[in-house]
DNA sequence: TCTTGATGCTCTAGTGACTAGAGGCCCTAC
DNA sequence: GTAGGGCCTCTAGTCACTAGAGCATCAAGA
């Protein structure tokens, strides 16, 4: 049996957020001892490494709730599950997208002060002028 | 003089959001007529686009705000605008980079699945084990 | 056994950057 | 004059936590 500090230590996320995961229905409610603290047993532990893992990912909690809603019925749902990580892999790989446009943007910004006193400040001009943008962003 | 919705159209910005922005002091309370709606000049439409050019970049409202402080006194601050810049552009470049991460052992689950019903459904059980992961993330 | 300090408990409120809704007032065009 | 769209303020909700108050419990050492 493992104490909420325990729990925190070896999956890496802070106690208060495990009390969150719990309220919101995430976690399911554990046990307590005589003394009213939580005591988890190591299906506690499967299931917050499983959320911590899929958070790390870019989940949303909502995802994370229909993914750990699948567990129980695997065989018919893996295609949900399956349209799930895919459908978050896309979305990741537009944030990249966009991410990349932005650092390009934010780069041509930059070098706007590179000469030191001699051209500047055009920084805040750049920023208030989208027209100046090589490219779409956002 | 435009009307907050006008102002909006223009902009891109919700007039809700327009509306928090001056709440929270980031932009000047404009003048009203006479049944109290706001009425803006083409400096209000100039500081809006500032702000939304650099929201669209990815800059926090607290970054915007310190930009916008250095407005008055351009000459002395460059180094700073510069500084809140470059800032930016590696907190961009971090996020691309963690992102990629992410991609490819989204890429790696989401393949699991691919053979149909054979080898499924490793997706839920890669999400719960870290120790699959090729790198490390987050 | 007693004490001490860490850990645990519940509850409320705050974060950032909005968004939604209620209930009412104003403006413009017909 | 009236219809309907736009505008007003105010409150509360979103997501995923985080911080703090004020108190109870636990484990280890004296």
């Amino acid at each position: 049996m493992f104490s909420i500090g325990q729990l925190s230590k070896a999956t890496g996320v802070k106690v208060p957020t495990i009390r969150y995961y719990e309220e919101i229905g995430l976690l399911p409610e554990p046990g307590r001892n005589a003394g009213n603290q939580r005591r988890y047993g190591q299906d506690g532990m499967d299931a917050l490494g499983f959320i911590k893992h899929a958070r790390d990912l870019g989940f949303s909690l909502e995802d994370i709730k229909a993914l750990m809603g699948l567990d129980g019925h695997l065989g018919d749902d893996c295609a949900e599950a399956d349209r799930i990580a895919r459908s978050q892999l896309a979305n990741v790989r537009d944030r990249i997208r966009k991410l990349r446009q932005l650092a390009s943007e934010l780069e041509r910004i930059s070098h706007l002060c590179d000469g030191g006193n001699g051209g500047c400040c055009k920084v805040l001009t750049a920023l208030g002028d989208h027209s100046q943008c090589a490219g779409e962003h956002e």
